[in-house]
DNA sequence: AATTAAAGTTTCTTCTGTAAACATGAGCCT
DNA sequence: AGGCTCATGTTTACAGAAGAAACTTTAATT
């Protein structure tokens, strides 16, 4: 009860306090069907309050959604940036590091690719996810240059990487990769197919 | 104006009528922001007439979603269905199915993986999209046999190939398989990746 | 010390979702 | 035919939300 009331008037630092507060709700309920006037409330504030920091509701979700690139980036810098036998090795290293991070945060995961999360209108968003995808990129390219990678156009094998970490980590969180659905190990078996092909070539 | 009054007091099938504006509203859109008000606007009927049919407005939304589930089955099924000269064609040409299908619908395909689809609450959703997902796994099963596709666990290779058209489908409406940034026939291209594999295995 | 502008609050309007009570009429039973 | 009944509509009511506008407080600048 100490601070309940000689709060000052003015928060300090209230848009960073939004922020945590609905990443908090954000992580609690895995969904942000929040109301801009309970964060308000949490936070302690009037209901108007958050519209001096953030234009509207959806402004607070796409800067939430930012956050989470910059988070997923540090977790799959710092997966790649371990000592590795094999690029092989390293690159289901890094995937694992986005997968993981999904099934920690799962409502975070969700919104940054949500239509919520629109990057078309939001420049910062963007940048923020692309610089979260060039990271595996430069797995990619350093594959190639060491011969660990085959040598085809490095737009369609990153795509390619990109949409079967970022499919597997969709599943994951759907509850769809579960043991006695898809075996033991499903991230490490289903990662080893893209690795390998699907096709018998030799 | 000359069904403007004489309406009569009984829909006839509102819940149909309901599904179909709700259905057009989100091709136009492409989101399901609408209001279950705005729904009954449209289909020229009080506010409250819903309800008869939904329990509420996210049980509508499942159902727009196992729609969505059932058309994309069918979709998948025709693009297989036909003749091709080998079976890694015809896993390519399902492929590009999905793909077509979520390029051309890309509201109700964010729809249908969103967490407003919530497969775990709704049994018929749950099975609809199960039915869909069986589609291209007996295809990898006849590939099999075959000889076309290795051996490996089937389980594994089922989430390898639906991770990967799933997460393909995603980047592309996202507009992240733009040519000038993936380079011509991206699809054909990551498809490619997948099936040959990553490493240099020959 | 006075002024200003940023960061709060209060108040108000318009909308939504949803519940409850009421109205209509199609189909069945006699 | 006449009347019940129930699914399917409508109307009314209410709590809570978004957001705008006008007002208040206080930190910072001059």
């Amino acid at each position: 009860m100490s601070e309940t009331k000689n709060r000052p008037y003015h928060h300090g630092d209230l848009r960073r306090a939004l922020i945590d507060t609905a990443l908090a709700m954000l992580a609690t309920d895995q969904n942000w069907t929040f109301t801009l006037r309970e964060v308000a409330r949490r936070t302690g504030v009037s209901h108007a309050a958050p519209y001096k920091h953030f234009q509207d509701r959806e402004m607070l979700l796409r800067e939430l959604a930012r956050i989470g690139f910059v988070r997923l980036g540090e977790c799959m810098a710092e997966a790649m940036s371990q000592d590795f036998p094999s690029t092989r090795a390293q690159f289901v290293a890094t995937a694992q590091a986005c997968i993981d991070f999904a099934r920690c945060n799962p409502g975070l995961y969700r919104l940054m690719f949500s239509s919520d999360a629109d990057k078309t209108i939001d420049p910062q968003l963007h940048d923020a996810a692309m610089d979260t995808f060039a990271i595996p990129l430069r797995l990619l390219e350093d594959g190639q240059e060491d011969g660990s990678f085959r040598k085809v156009a490095i737009r369609a094998q990153a795509a390619a990487s990109w949409a079967q970490v970022h499919g597997l980590a969709m599943l994951a969180i759907s509850g769809q990769l579960l043991e006695e659905k898809v075996g033991a190990e499903p991230v490490q078996g289903a990662l080893d197919v893209l690795l390998d092909g699907l096709c018998c070539s030799d």
